[in-house]
DNA sequence: CCTACCGATCGGTAGG
DNA sequence: CCTACCGATCGGTAGG
């Protein structure tokens, strides 16, 4: 039966993905060895290459998916007709969402890219670049329409964004506060600020 | 001259350590051979030997650096009489301009240093979890004298710090707006909230 | 500071 | 999916 097997094969690809955006995270991309890799998966080390082509493979695949996800959610809020602030708390909702449901490969994706080769590395930094100045422009919107303060838009992109792929190490931690409750603290935060 | 000779010897590990630190942000300490930071410094690999141990050790002195760096100041403003909210901003501007002017070290010490070894690794999580337990207390503080919103204090820390360790990819682009103004932007933005 | 070299390990391939 | 193996490169040492 090839339409099983051609699912076994795609479903196996996808349990080497995942335990390596695992060991990618925890060791970096270049302190993982394939054999670390195939010891996780539970095959000797050139058994990995009926599946993937090579260790790069391995990292596109994760920092394309991942990238995909965020740039097709923006393109969906950049035409809606929310105002800024609804579109900006959207995207935060958004990042912290995928951050504590798919952390491996988000947390990937966005620290081991520099390791890609060309002509992906180029290509990433590309749409890298691009997603932080399409939200920088919805930012800008905001302050013209007075929604928002006005602050540095590129700044203010570049430290919404850290400021969610850093929960990371908290998620790691025993979770005191549930998903939801982060949320909202991050928002608050984010939008309102600390002060009272 | 011994005095001379001690002071040469001393300097040069400082270039080894200052080139490493170069190296390790943009390639990852697994991703940097000895051989690259031989040929960055200007010898053979070999030669590395007579100025520092290992390869390990190079990141040991980074972090721990960093780490007491700011460990210290925020010793120093524990026991000073400013306001929650001072004591914060305080911290806040100190991790900007250390970030600013000294962020390949201060970035490899914040990315890299799982990479250490024991006993190194485990003395670096306390001091990294000590630290930022008590910004958490500062903030608590804060909250119960009214003076911050009611937020959970520990991702509140964690949105800070990453927020500002964020800057350095803007920091390798072309500087648009000032320190100065970098610094005022991003206080703005976790103080008082991007919603005007 | 160099040349010369070590054993270990790397990503990956051949062949079955 | 495995065993067996490749050339390249790794961190580091010996000896001068």
């Amino acid at each position: 039966m090839p339409a099983i097997k051609t699912q076994r094969h795609s479903s196996k690809k996808e349990v080497i993905i995942s335990k390596a955006a695992k060991l990618f995270r925890e060791k970096s991309f270049s302190g993982t060895s394939m054999r670390d890799l195939a010891e996780a998966v539970g095959v000797e080390a050139a058994s990995l290459y009926n599946h993937i082509q090579s260790k790069a493979e391995i990292l596109q695949v994760i920092c394309f998916k991942v990238a995909n996800i965020f740039m097709e959610h923006l393109e969906r809020i950049e035409v809606n007709q929310q105002s800024s602030i609804e579109k900006i708390k959207d995207i935060l909702r958004f990042h912290i969402q995928h951050m504590i449901n798919n952390f491996e490969e988000v947390y990937v994706a966005d620290r081991e890219w520099r390791h890609l080769n060309e002509p992906y590395l180029s290509n990433f930094k590309v749409q890298r670049k691009n997603y932080r100045q399409r939200i920088a422009a919805i930012i800008e919107n905001g302050i013209q329409k007075k929604e928002l303060k006005s602050i540095d838009a590129p700044t203010a992109v570049l430290m919404m964004l850290h400021a969610i792929s850093g929960i990371e190490s908290w998620h790691r931690s025993k979770q005191k506060i549930s998903a939801e409750q982060l949320e909202e603290n991050m928002i608050v935060i984010l939008v309102e600020g600390l002060e009272k």
